[in-house]
DNA sequence: AATGAATGAGCCTTCATTCAT
DNA sequence: TATGAATGAAGGCTCATTCAT
């Protein structure tokens, strides 16, 4: 049965991104999700006691395939740069998503939590630590000769900043392809030597 | 009586912002507002139809605001690199700040907007025309020899995007000081002639 | 200046009279009013309490007027069947006017009156006033020979039901003009001497 | 469980019912069901979403129910006249009847039917098909010799429109037993032979 | 007389949450 | 486990009515 329990489960994390993707967090209530899953409402109770707990435990998901994102293409066969130009890639690609882009609710929750004064730790580690990834990709870079950087922990975090805020932009004002392709080689063009 | 009505209409904005910095937007109900200002819920009906209706206003005033400061140090007085540095600053205190701070409310009401699809063309004019703005204060510093820079508008928006990126960080996952300085000088440091 | 109140006084009168003719009468409120009347609230319960004073009122105008119809037409040159054919086309009108027409308006006042238990001694004695005129009618009309009836008073009364049934049907399902002229045809077909 | 459902369901007719006798259709609240239920707020819309659903599904009944009646009476035992005569019966009882009336309430909700427009299709299909059956009725007096008759369809219009307008009176004016016994006579003299 | 701001009551509707089955 | 009826709190909105000006 637990077998049984931990698909139910999963198909209620499954459904309810879609509802996340759609309406954000706050405005999505036990009630939207109930209904979006087909199940009833005590029914969902059983695993899940707030909209809030569901969307954590859709994040610990989430991060747990970016990590594997990225881990799968570390290996010998590409340089810094690639893997750089593939991370910058899937960034974009989210960016221009509109299905299943679980963004907003994202903000959102970390907003509620911030007001609440309960800062995310795992969301600040997060920060730091993908920093401190794409910084030891420009050291490397810089090693092989791919790049120029004399503050590989500065551009990293520049890099990291400039992704927030056109995230921000996508999900506030709009962004275009166009608007990210330009940032982004704005960014890179300061790390590839030019002569 | 329109003067009386205007003043309580003022006070009312006044009462509201505290509101909207505390608990954002989404979560503002009438009868918070009702609350706050110590008045009848019809009372309020009088001068806003809905929290929407309240922020919005709140906005257009504090756009007139922020507008006024920029224009206020326009003058021959100061050099392109102390327009930008005092901008920055502004930013920088506004990133700091926690009292009657709105951005949290913003981003949500500028996420509602995004989701019902109603593009606020408002924002997206403020962003290009502010990112004019800084490009022109690049050029001036080209020009007189306070920077170096060869695509004033690419830097200029990496300024916004970099300062955006801030501010969701600093109402999620909090900024220090040390980090606003260090990323500003990053940019800073791009544009600086350095020999 | 009490010549200016009058007018005003009418004035509210007349534009009300739109407001029932619209809304009927539980719908119409105060404000409904006000806004109608392009007045102040305030202005408003200087000549009226309420909306049941307002239609009141009307209502007593529009008798009167009713009345001076019917005694206008009661001369020597008409014949009684004239002026039962008068009646009838007057009532025809009426059935048959969308504007500014209070039935519905009148039908929920009664209504109201009757459930609160105060039968309208007024609208009783106006059915049994009517009847009695047009039961004199045609007992004018069997004299001079241009009717055949020998019971006029349950043929008057029938005359005023079957108009309160058409009323009905004018303002619940609609009745054309071919059903009004059918029916009174019908109902003078049993008056008139067919040989 | 739906069997207690249905039971639930029918248990807040059977009390509405009540109400809408008290006090018609337009002055009825969610909130008058609720209380003279007994049950919650919340607990009412789980079945019905506004008084106008409730009353719709109580008219709906109400017809069904009058139908069967009248079928029931449709066999060989019975004259035309019988009929005629039973139909009649139930309309004055009706007419007398004061609890449980919903006459008001139903005239209430067809006007706000007909001001918005919407002409209720439904009465005015029942209308038409008693005037039908009634034609028919007649039609079969007068082929048995209960009846005499040249223009039945016109005679059972007729007997419609003094119904609807004795229906009106009792609701407005009230009648009595009296009132409606002259009419009702005074309709079938009509029709039966007098030699 | 007239205005219109202000109040507060009243109704509507939606949910989170519980609980008997 | 799962269901869905039931509750009650919460917030939205509209008006009748009053009152200072």
């Amino acid at each position: 049965m637990s077998d049984k329990a931990a698909k139910k489960k999963q198909y209620i994390l499954d459904t309810a991104r879609g509802v996340f993707s759609t309406k954000g967090f706050k405005d999505v209530t036990m009630k939207d999700i109930v209904e979006a899953c087909d199940i009833s409402r005590g029914g969902l109770y059983i695993y899940f006691s707030s909209t809030e707990d569901i969307l954590v435990e859709l994040l610990k998901q989430e991060m747990q395939e970016t990590d594997d994102v990225f881990s799968r293409n570390l290996g010998d066969e590409y340089t810094a740069g690639d893997i750089l130009a593939i991370f910058l890639k899937e960034q974009k690609k989210e960016l221009l998503s509109k299905k299943n882009n679980l963004s907003i609710a994202v903000y959102e929750y970390l907003f509620s939590l911030h007001q609440k004064g309960s800062t995310s730790t795992d969301m600040k580690n997060r920060f730091k630590t993908t920093v401190k990834l794409i910084s030891k990709l420009i050291d490397a870079g810089v090693e092989n000769g791919e790049f120029y950087c004399e503050d590989s922990e500065g551009a990293a975090r520049n890099i990291m900043y400039v992704l927030e805020g056109l995230k921000m932009a996508a999900n506030t004002t709009g962004v275009t392809e166009k608007d990210i392709d330009d940032e982004l080689l704005y960014i890179m063009g300061g790390l590839i030597i030019e002569e």
